[in-house]
Order: C-alpha cells, then sequence, then structure tokens
DNA sequence: ATCGTATATCGTCGTTTTACGATTAATCTT
DNA sequence: AAGATTAATCGTAAAACGACGATATACGAT
C-alpha cells in the first residue's frame, strides 16, 4: 500500500510533471528500454547479462542502470561479486497509470 | 572494443524499442508534458497561449513544440499569425498503448 | 596473499538539450 | 505603405547525455 511519490502541492492538481517527466527521461533511450523489458521477461538478472545482450560497453551498461535505478525503476542488489537486478514493478505500475492518465 | 551503434538486431524488437524511446524523450521535459496536459485540456491553443502559461521565453516554447511536434504528439497548423496546435491522440493512444506493454 | 572476475566509477570527448535574446517572416490593421 | 503582432529561426552559452577506455573496488577462489 505505498501510495508513494505524490506530494499534491495544489488542490485540484493534475499529476506531478516533474515525476513524470523524470520517468520518461529513464526511458528515452533504446538501450534502457531493452533494460526494463528483459528484467520484466526474466525477473532478475546480473549486470553482466544485460552486458551481453547489448551492443555496449560495460561502463555504458552500468550507466544506463545507474540511471534507471535513480528513476527508482530498477534496483540492484551486491551479491557476492555480482550485482543482481531487478525491476521495480510498483514504479513501473506507476509510470503506467501517469501514462494513462496524461 | 568498438561495438557499432545500431546494426541490425531483432528487426521487431528494436523499432519499438525506439519508437517508444522517441516518444518518451519528447515527454521527457516537465514543460513538455504540460503542454501536452494542456492541449488536451482545451483541444487546441495558439502559441502564444502557451508561451503565456509556462515561465519560459516564447523561443524557448516554440522550440519545445518543435519537439513535440516531431515526436507526432502534436500538430501545428498556420492560421494568419497564428499557428495553432492540437494534440495527436491518435499518436498519444499509440504512446499509452506501449507505455501499457511495458 | 594473490589472482581473477564482476561492477562501479573516473576522466574524457563529442553531441545534444535547454535556455535566452535578437532577428526574420508572415500576416493583420490602420 | 507602415506599423503591430505572432511565431519560427538563428546564434550562443551552459549543462546534460552517451559512449568509451582505464582504473578502482569488492569478492571468491586458489
Amino acid at each position: 500500500m505505498k501510495k508513494s511519490v505524490q506530494p499534491e502541492t495544489h488542490p485540484g492538481s493534475r499529476m506531478d510533471s516533474d515525476v513524470f517527466a523524470k520517468i520518461c527521461k529513464a526511458l528515452a533511450h533504446p538501450a534502457r528500454i531493452k533494460i526494463i523489458e528483459h528484467l520484466k521477461a526474466i525477473d532478475q538478472c546480473v549486470c553482466g547479462e544485460i552486458v551481453k545482450i547489448l551492443p555496449l560497453a560495460q561502463s555504458t551498461v552500468s550507466q544506463h542502470l545507474k540511471c534507471l535505478k535513480e528513476a527508482g525503476l530498477v534496483t540492484g542488489e551486491v551479491e557476492g561479486p555480482c550485482t543482481c537486478y531487478c525491476l521495480d514493478r510498483e514504479m513501473l505500475k506507476q509510470f503506467k497509470k501517469m501514462a494513462g492518465a496524461l
């Protein structure tokens, strides 16, 4: 029941453009969309897997993952030498909701 | 190792990501989201109206409108000295559909 | 303790975005 | 024809993005 980020600054206000824009920005790159799609399909995976499926350097993929993490769309959990990434389905749901309300 | 930009991956999925990313990018700015919201609310309006409701210079707003137009989310029709902007509801629907499928 | 693997971060470089004011082009009004 | 209004475009500067290789860090295995 975490009714997350909705500051409700103005009464009768529409959705927070800043929040929605931020998520859109995180999704505004094909590589990041592919990461989201992949994570949705396989539920979770380590960074190396994502590097393998994308035609990008490891450092670049790491940057994209950071971007997605900062937008809250993805979580990263260190597991030994690897980092396991997971889709934050709640945040994705939020995004869909905001997109639908647009 | 230098990896080329976009060789030929799976035709279908690549296209989808690119198209969706492009629209997300167009929506990745609060001002542009506000423009979309406003156009949705009032159906159509001239550029000057949008300039009035945004804390941005006329040239900047014009840039944002161009951006939205290039993404196909908005159409602009010259009417005398003004340009009348309209939301392309079909494209917005497309976006929502893609967002929902994510 | 050392080595190898997996990630993150740093530094860099070229491109793109965002913002503005100034200018131009097109259209009204007088 | 002259002047006013509207919007697009130009030029520019600062910031952000996207990519890379190199380096650092953390951990597991030897």
